[in-house]
DNA sequence: CCGCACGTTCAGGCTGTATTGAACGGATGA
DNA sequence: TCATCCGTTCAATACAGCCTGAACGTGCGG
């Protein structure tokens, strides 16, 4: 692996670990992104010079976060992993279900708690609609980015 | 503190901690998010039973980040903290520069990579045209909610 | 039926970080 | 000037989570 690489792919580790992820999931993600073709365990634990069993469960993790997608070949065993073709909205998605979590537990809070004031039951509320706002404000936005993109397409 | 309150100030922990935020920080946030009136470093020390310490640290970090806002009164010397006004923009704003890292570490790839395919180049390329249109599109969505939800503000 | 090549799982070591008690500096008021 | 009350800083500890090597299960090929 060239210099160029390593540093990006390091840099990903660091970007991803501030984002509550494991280092290699970051590290294994932006090896793909600069992977022309899939890449099997075995080639990103020798390119990333980690486990196979952090591959492993790191490539499916982030599989199962939308980020990778598992590629199989006819006549072969190996698992292959790529990025997402529909990264971009994938990630969108990921963020507004994050989102949505604060989301929930803030209206639980709302309904719960014993005896809110005015400004507080204001306040929570308010989230709750900032939130249902961006949630149409960027799924709009994801729709057109998508139509402009990869026209044609679903 | 009742049971509401602090089932509320220990989600946001987990939440916040999901996030790569310390637990504190976010038990911090849902306490001052239920709290009608600013609150001392101590009355948060004492509600959330965390040394005075870890509030004094986590709440300046949350107000750097533009969670929080100190609250000074006039003939007190103690801190008070508050969830900021205009949260959910500050909000947005983090979560755009977070992104920001991301795309300029794209960039610096795509620019420094020793031969990338041309599938990779305009993959990178896609990534940075996507990010900023996101950047647009959640940057106005910001702005209407903000003129809709405070008429009249600036 | 055996050998091999995969991917997965799991206990254990290890590193990083959150949290704390204690010490510190500064400002205020007597 | 001293005593007190803040908030901050720091070394030390506790803890959580990542990463790994080895063992396991599985399916294929000989």
């Amino acid at each position: 692996m060239d210099a160029a690489t390593t540093h990006f792919t390091d840099r990903m580790g660091l970007l991803f670990e501030a984002e509550g992820q494991p280092p290699i999931a970051g590290r294994i993600f932006g090896y793909l992104m600069v992977s022309d073709d899939p890449r099997s365990l075995d080639q990103l634990a020798e390119a990333l010079d980690v486990s196979k069993a952090s591959v492993s469960t790191n490539a499916r993790r982030l599989a199962d976060q939308g980020v990778l997608e598992r590629v199989c070949r006819p006549a072969d065993r190996h698992d292959y992993y790529a990025v997402a073709p529909d990264l971009f909205s994938r990630t969108m998605e990921g963020r507004l279900r994050r989102w949505q979590r604060f989301t929930e537990a803030v209206g639980e809070a709302r309904r719960t708690l014993p005896t809110p004031s005015e400004r507080v039951r204001g306040r929570l509320r308010g989230y709750e609609t900032a939130y249902a706002y961006m949630v149409d404000a960027i799924g709009a936005a994801v729709d057109r980015w998508e139509r402009r993109a990869r026209p044609g397409r679903r």
